[in-house]
DNA sequence: CGCGAGCTTGATGCCGATCAATGCATGTGG
DNA sequence: CCACATGCATTGATCGGCATCAAGCTCGCG
């Protein structure tokens, strides 16, 4: 493993976190603008991913954390016997390798879904600077903190929820983050495919196909491959709910 | 909910982190004599807490983080809907609290599952005297990464994993764990009912009460209602690691 | 001593896994 | 431009593991 590492493509130009437009939902949220300016000098270089090709994988030294800027992300665990989890997608704005400051050593695949561009924060700064900027500091702890609360959650979802309410969760979930972001609240494209989508959510592809075709009969979504429209998005709630009970 | 607080009984005489029999595994691993020092200054109280009490609840404003002094905790999330799920059980040395950090808020109800005494750790104190002490800082950030990767584990756990395989992994980390704290790494007594520890890996306890019975017919533990005796630990390893396949 | 919380064990049923076939979209080479 | 391959999705049939329902059992404790 680990054998031939593709070519990094890093574009050292200037892309200062102070004018990103996601300033608003990633590492410099509440950031003052001194401290928005040290982040950049910090911030220096981006990395192109291309889809299917690994940002980081497990066991490779850490380095750095990533926030993505464009694209789309998955992050899997895997056993020694090959089973594998993807216990993340992230999209613009979130933060990867979080995983990876407890061991020095990343403990999780991360996978671009589509073509992807990150930030590179070495991980070594960003601790000096979290020093002096207190800003700095609490948003970082806030990130990590949400990071397992979201953990929490999913661990909820699959300890003690059915597949319908388990992609009904995963469906809303995936709408309020796009919409945060500026996209509609009803209408997605899926960048995984079934398996991933049940990889995440501990069930197998033909039960999450299964489970869309469901949602489209009884008048909740309209699924054309990965195209999906929400139609009835009180009903996909109530279903996370278990107001059915 | 929250109605009638019980009265918090907090002992301040001097419990210093720096003669701590649990420094080797809890918030000081690794940190200086000096940075020690520091540390005693700022986790002045103790807290103690009686079996079944709990020492936070989910929707309490965040203050403190806890470090387990003495005896067994869990924590759940709950759904609107009353479902809940144990999202971790912790002992001596384990830190209670960092769910907390994202949002000022608890998001779990820690539960003392014994007689219990922890050390009060004033959040905004640590994040100042991290700022100044790398290696607390560090050590600090290092707490927050093992949690999200311990976490990423348990999805594996709940999303992959059949039930034998989960109680077996289960009890493995257990005694591991009490290993790492002097005691038996092959006879333990379980804190937790069937009931939690279902909750905990996502089965019901009645699978839990026959898993226990099967792995004592194939000679795997010994089970006495709440005392286990494991037997074939390396049998134990290989349901984990998918080996019967 | 008897009550009750927690544990065990049995019988049955259901949800989601598995196995298998087909459909659909994209891409590639002739 | 078509033929075919390939990857992903859908759908059906069947199976099995765990949930559920239902009794007893054990043990600590008032």
């Amino acid at each position: 493993m680990n054998s031939t590492m593709p070519p990094i493509r890093t574009e050292p130009f200037k892309v200062a976190c102070s004018s990103c437009n996601l300033r608003e939902l990633c590492l410099p949220v509440g950031l003052s603008r001194n401290d928005l300016e040290q982040l950049d000098t910090m911030v220096a270089t981006r990395r192109s991913v291309v889809r299917g090709d690994t940002l980081f994988r497990a066991g490779d030294a850490f380095q750095s954390l990533y926030a993505v800027r464009t694209g789309f992300f998955k992050t899997c665990v895997s056993a020694e016997d090959g089973r594998d989890q993807v216990t993340g997608f992230q999209m613009a704005g979130e933060l990867l390798g979080l995983d990876g400051i407890g061991s020095d050593r990343h403990t999780v695949d991360a996978v671009a879904l589509e073509d992807s561009q990150v930030c590179v924060i070495p991980y070594a700064q960003l601790e000096e600077l979290s020093r002096e900027f207190s800003d700095l500091q609490r948003q970082l702890h806030k990130i990590m903190s949400r990071e397992i609360v979201r953990d929490h959650g999913v661990m909820l979802l699959l300890g003690s929820m059915r597949a319908e309410e388990r992609l009904a969760a995963f469906l809303l979930n995936l709408t309020q983050r796009l919409q945060a972001r500026g996209f509609s609240a009803s209408s997605l494209i899926l960048r995984m495919t079934r398996e991933e989508i049940g990889s995440y959510l501990g069930l197998k592809l033909e039960t999450v196909s299964r489970t869309f075709s469901k949602f489209q009969e009884e008048g909740l979504l309209e699924v054309k491959q990965r195209q999906i429209r929400i139609v009835d998005q009180d009903g996909l709630q109530k279903l996370v709910n278990g107001a059915a009970c």
